[in-house]
DNA sequence: GCATGAAACTTTAAGCTTGAAGTGTTTGTC
DNA sequence: GACAAACACTTCAAGCTTAAAGTTTCATGC
């Protein structure tokens, strides 16, 4: 059976519910457990994953998101201790941003209980589906890199 | 072999990933296009399936957004004549929105695009993908349905 | 040297989003 | 009829987001 575009938009559709519901129950989980925010979340896990730290334009090109908006999310992570700024030798326009030790510490907590939710959630998702949907997804996603590319 | 929880952490980050590229080229598109918005075009495509109108409070019962955040975005949808605010008759806190002929003629152009656009992110899955999609993200959206009931 | 353009940010304006607080209105209940 | 509680919103403060404009610094060509 051949799919229609109307198929195919109500595919999208339910994505889209999906990943909004639990991207809501993220949010409020983070507001309610740690005062925080998902933009923060995933600003602290960029930063974990590169140990040596993240030029600003760096950051904003690894979270896909614009500069202006990274510079606001850090600002408020410095106040918070989380994470701190340091000048690039040889460089004054750049700065590298890096995690604190207080901030890892808060990360690893954050980070064990976002788990667990994720878990709960996809709890009633079979393996083999997961699969399907993560070469299904895929597809998606490098369809819309390779456009970036021919522009 | 049985699923762990990095398991479904690496699912959840792929659905994201593959989700925000959709999302973001759809607001990109909206923008350029029709200088639109996402929330903009979510709210008229709810009252175009309610022909007869929404209230304030269905309208954000229905796209599951706060009572606040639907005043702003009728405020602006009126001041472009999409749509009209009408009194309810005995109820003189509520009103009653509604599409314009003017908004549903722009709405349709709109919907015809959209479609267009998400045909073709999602070309490249297959039929049979879809389906397993469907019902996994059923199952995670109706998951956290009957978690808020449980409150 | 020194102009000139590019690069790395920051700032700004506009819009979306939420939770919480505030304003009328309606619906009982006595 | 008065009063309290529930409702339907609106307003507000704070934060996220982007595109566009502005600032400072760097790199290149001459």
């Amino acid at each position: 059976m051949a799919e229609t575009s109307k198929d195919r938009l109500r595919l999208w559709l339910r994505v889209l519910k999906a990943t909004r519901a639990v991207e809501s129950e993220i949010r409020e989980n983070l507001r309610r457990d740690f005062s925080t925010t998902l933009p923060r979340f995933d600003v602290m896990a960029a930063l974990v994953q590169h140990e040596d730290g993240l030029k600003m334009s760096q950051l904003s090109g690894v979270l896909k998101v614009s500069n202006g908006n990274v510079t606001g999310i850090i600002e408020r992570l410095v106040e918070d201790g989380h994470v701190q700024r340091e000048p690039v030798p040889g460089d004054r326009r750049a700065s590298l941003v890096r995690m604190t030790a207080q901030g890892r510490a808060e990360f690893a907590r954050q980070a064990e209980a976002h788990e667990a939710w994720i878990d709960k959630m996809f709890a009633d998702v079979p393996p083999e589906a997961a699969q399907t949907m993560a070469e299904a997804l895929d597809a998606v996603a490098r369809r819309l890199e390779n456009k970036d590319e021919s522009r």
